[in-house]
DNA sequence: ATTTAGCACTCACAGAGTAAGAGTGCTAAA
DNA sequence: TTTAGCACTCTTACTCTGTGAGTGCTAAAT
């Protein structure tokens, strides 16, 4: 073991600055830092030597590290972390910031959807990053009309509507063709079995029990059921939506291949966002199983009449300018909520599934 | 003009077969080219001196260039015209082959849409290269049916249902609720207007006609019609998928700038595949003005009772192995062609799009 | 016990010089 | 018309070098 040196391994408040002054430079020049350099343009008054010793020791405490011997130091992950948790001090945003993010989120009478639309689009363009939103809307609305509709030989349509106002669909093949009883009997059936009830408590039990209810009556209708089933289903998965990740390509830190393939599959993405959590919350992406490498995701949960409605975020590399970002999202989670939950009557948002049948 | 020089200007058979061992040795290896490599694998019976003069040759009529004085010979475009056109012979595909891709394709009861999915991840992982498909079939179907229905109050959903099976939904919201006869009058008349139309044939003039002839009936109506018109604008065009386009990142011979933005806005593409043309074609990005400067893309229309249904093919490097690519887009074509043909009569596919009606 | 100045040391990076190798064009002979 | 031979060109890889940034350590100062 070499690289053994006395140094006091204990975290005081000038080491905290001095962590602090390098992540700040670092998410400002992209460059490792110096202890010169933290000692001319940081007010920490002591000499380079001083935090020469220091940032050592903050080293050996695993909070910073250096690319090689002989270059400046950058933050670890703890590193980032520390910063992110207790050291950065957020910019509070100015009053022209939060009237000109309101100009771009809307006003109450702005449907859901395109509120959150907005609201990434606002982050895209200020945070220059990926933004991510999601909407678990759906999953907390109740069915408030399905429709069976007739399209061809054998051939139906069904159409589920729920009060958040997201309307799937979906194309069924069945045996036999209905006669005008044999639908009515199924819409009436189905009707009363689904109005009403919130998508969250649909489960396959309960279209089991359906399909075994209704083949009493003909025994061919279970696709339809199916059908309902399956469109259940996509109802209870949360959307989700990465608007400008093409900025993403120009992050020199992040790994063009890895952003490629991000784009394409969003792998890993949903399962991060569904964990439940309060406040705001940075994920750096090596740590999660996480598409891309050196990637951070800071997202915030809105809520809609006190219940968690869905997330809003960024996707960008580690070193984003945490401390201006933080501010933002947190407001626009904020001002989502409270214009989601004040009015809660008749929003309408279409919002549609893609689904195949088989020919046969 | 230096580099004038007495060599004999006429194409003759040994000249097409060094131009073609040219182009096949530099597919494999992506080195420039020299004569003394082709006089060793490849069988032309002369020295590696005559074959530098045919060389000469070849360069001054313009098929080969050399990258600098001193290097072997790299096809130009024209040299890759040739030789796509005239010199290289394709090489069958294997028994194996074949039934590797019947395999990855699906069968007869395989939706449209994810045979043409297929396709393209088929020609991804064996090319390694960038698949794109195109689906016009929505375009040339026609409307098989148009429903509205109420879901709330002055709130409608449209549904235009197509021959070809795509469904698209809409909501509305109008100025005050219809009544029965209302709703149905609207119901008859669209669909006497619209059943039974090509959805190629519907313009936005139509529309404008509707809304006149509806407005005379009930003024507010018209938003109907109009999110009528904005379905049938997303049925009219044409469908574009890029897969695998984070290969094209790993061609060395490709700009990585000019695939980010090509990944960015797929720029020039649907243009490219637009014009209609029978057989394989292949293109090269610098030649037309596409967004990716040495790709050459490679493409072949599959057709569905005849009838052009769409495009399939591969983006790649020029430096692709036409000989064994353009055989299995050739097959790939042919065989979804037949299984789109062969059960021609109620193929369903789902296919919706999102809208957003404003609140009020 | 801390802090600081001074100094030697390490490492990345860029530029210059060099040697090897591949491939050519040309000439003259077959 | 083809071929062998040869001088020439140009790329590539390698080595050597100097420079600059930044460090770690020591010894002196506070």
């Amino acid at each position: 073991m070499l690289n053994k040196r006395k140094v006091v391994l204990v975290v005081n408040s000038r080491k905290l600055k001095i962590l602090a002054a390098v992540v700040d430079e670092y998410i400002r020049t992209g460059e490792p830092v110096g202890s010169k350099a933290i000692s001319e343009l940081y007010n920490i008054n002591v000499s380079a030597a001083t935090i020469r010793n220091d940032m050592a020791a903050l080293e050996q405490l695993g909070y910073l590290e250096q690319p090689h011997t002989s270059a400046g130091r950058i933050p670890t992950f703890a590193g980032y972390r520390l910063y992110i948790d207790e050291l950065m001090n957020p910019s509070a945003l100015s009053d022209e910031e939060k009237q000109r993010l309101d100009r771009m989120l809307g006003d109450k009478d702005t449907p859901e959807e395109l509120l959150i639309q907005n609201a990434a689009a606002a982050l895209t363009e200020i945070t220059q990053c990926a933004a991510v939103v999601t909407n678990s809307a759906p999953r907390f609305s109740v069915i408030s009309k399905v429709e069976v509709i007739p399209t061809g030989k054998r051939l139906y349509v069904i159409l589920l509507i729920t009060s958040n106002g997201s309307i799937k669909n979906k194309a069924c093949r069945l045996e036999f063709d209905l006669d005008n009883e044999q639908l009515e009997f199924f819409t009436r059936y189905i009707e009363e079995n689904l109005s009403g009830v919130s998508v969250d408590e649909l489960s396959e039990e309960m279209f089991d029990k359906m399909v075994a209810a209704v083949s009493a009556y003909m025994v061919s209708l279970s696709p339809l059921v199916m059908g309902l089933c399956e469109l259940s289903e996509d109802l209870r998965q949360q959307e989700l939506t990465v608007s400008g990740s093409e900025k993403l390509l120009s992050c020199s830190e992040l790994d063009k291949m890895e952003v490629v393939k991000f784009i394409e599959h969003k792998n890993g993405l949903s399962d991060l966002l569904e964990d439940t959590f309060s406040g705001i919350q940075v994920k750096f992406g090596s740590e999660n199983n996480f598409a891309i490498g050196n990637s951070s995701l800071i997202v915030s949960k809105y809520r809609k009449g006190g219940k968690e409605a869905g997330s809003l975020g960024i996707i960008g590399p580690m070193r984003v300018d945490y401390k201006k970002i933080i501010p933002y999202i947190e407001y626009l989670t904020q001002q989502i909520s409270c214009l989601m939950s004040g009015n809660d009557d008749d929003i309408i948002i279409t919002d549609t599934t893609d689904g195949i049948i088989p020919k046969s």
